[in-house]
DNA sequence: ACTTATAGTGTATATTTGACACATTTATTT
DNA sequence: AAATAAATGTGTCAAATATACACTATAAGT
């Protein structure tokens, strides 16, 4: 056997969604088209799968094409394939959802591809079911931040709590106790004290952390509170 | 602009990973195929995109093929595309996950499909990467099943609350305590007594309780316990 | 009537969360 | 140089939640 009869391939392509965060909103960083279609229009970062890429590795590329960075975060979101989602011709879309440190991506790639990051609450609309993905791309990054030490890969290698909670402030909209967040971060036995204190600062300088990354990896899973203790790192079949 | 320069298709599959509960263990639903390739092996059930399918579409239809039954709880779990995974040529595959009252499905259609429902701790080797999506599903059965009320999907419309802890007993494969247990469920509000006892029992008989849909609904998202209450329904931008 | 097995309810204790007060540090102002 | 403003860091109490465990109730068989 070496085909499979009767069967014809669909367009594969990859979209982006990257988030940012400069130290007071949640950014993403998107594409004013400069090319066909919807030459003009804003929309995500994305491209074809190649023919003998994997499709991760396809996210890989796509985002160094933009931000010159290797080793983002990233994970599947979602596959779009709706029949007439794009108008040129039927093109399936795998979602990857990617959160990077803001500072560290290339201007000049960024500025190639003539993209910008642009605020959650002034993001404008965008082509083809991107302004879906992106709704879904929030909603996930509040669902997995509430249960997973994700947070960080927004940030700095190094960072304050206070820098923290903003950020955490950032993505879920709303004020949050200074007293009791810092209680629960330095609970989680995550952040290492790195002695420093941060420089930029009209006030009281904060206390420089970070990741604990040993701990980091061990206890990234470890969230249900639903079941009892014998499920904390994972009894598996 | 009516088509995409130099880029070609590839080949889209669907595969389903179905999940039961026969009141004691959680079970697959697998296929020992009766076709190429790989025929004799067990997998996963599947088949291709059509042409003019959306992606849940085929999920139902292909599901609907197996089981005889519409209206079946489905989630994308993920795509899987290594340039390698298919031997015959390439292809990739969408994965969804299903969870079904196995009473309900149609023995019929199983035979027809040469299939089987398999417990979790017998499962026999998968062919492909399936091996890969089932370790998945699990892993996401247990992290929803801890955060929303998915498992009802998995009981008959009328269950006791001794039924519905076995099952929770068997997706985290540890003991419960039954009274906390009982205590947390009716707590959500979720389960409305119909006031019929369960009749197949030796001894005393357990109350029979139906789900509050419309709670069922409005509680779906309500988990997280991370954000103050402001969060509970959805602030969204 | 007695036994066995399972269902249902209650209670005391420990742990975690939420609300809030006070003290400390640093640049700027007077 | 002392006072002020703005932010950081630590502590405490009450309420809510989770955990561990004991007792009572019902149904069927002996």
């Amino acid at each position: 056997m070496t085909s499979y009869p009767n069967i014809s391939g669909i367009l594969l392509a990859i979209d982006c969604i990257i988030f940012g965060f400069d130290g007071k909103d949640i950014k993403l960083l998107l594409i004013k088209r400069n090319f066909e279609p919807q030459k003009g229009s804003w929309s995500l970062m994305g491209g074809f799968l190649e023919a003998n890429e994997n499709l991760e590795d396809g996210a890989t590329r796509i985002l160094h094409d933009l931000t010159g960075l290797k080793n983002i975060y990233v994970e599947q979101l979602g596959v779009y394939g709706n029949v007439q989602r794009d108008p040129v011709t039927r093109t399936v879309s795998v979602v990857f959802f990617a959160l990077i440190n803001i500072d560290d991506h290339s201007e000049e790639a960024v500025k190639l591809h003539n993209a910008s990051w642009i605020s959650l609450d002034q993001r404008p609309s965008l082509i083809f079911d991107h302004n879906e993905m992106v709704y879904k791309a929030i909603e996930h990054l509040r669902y997995k931040a509430a249960l997973h030490p994700i947070g960080f890969e927004l940030l700095p290698e190094q960072f304050t709590i206070p820098q923290l909670q903003k950020l955490y402030e950032a993505i879920y909209n709303t004020p949050i106790d200074r007293r009791n967040f810092s209680r629960k971060l330095l609970s989680t036995g995550l952040l290492i004290d790195t002695g420093i204190k941060n420089a930029h600062s009209a006030t009281k300088k904060a206390a420089l952390y970070k990741l604990d990354t040993a701990r980091y990896k061990e206890k990234f899973n470890s969230f249900w509170n639903f079941m009892p203790d014998s499920m904390e790192n994972g009894v598996r079949i």
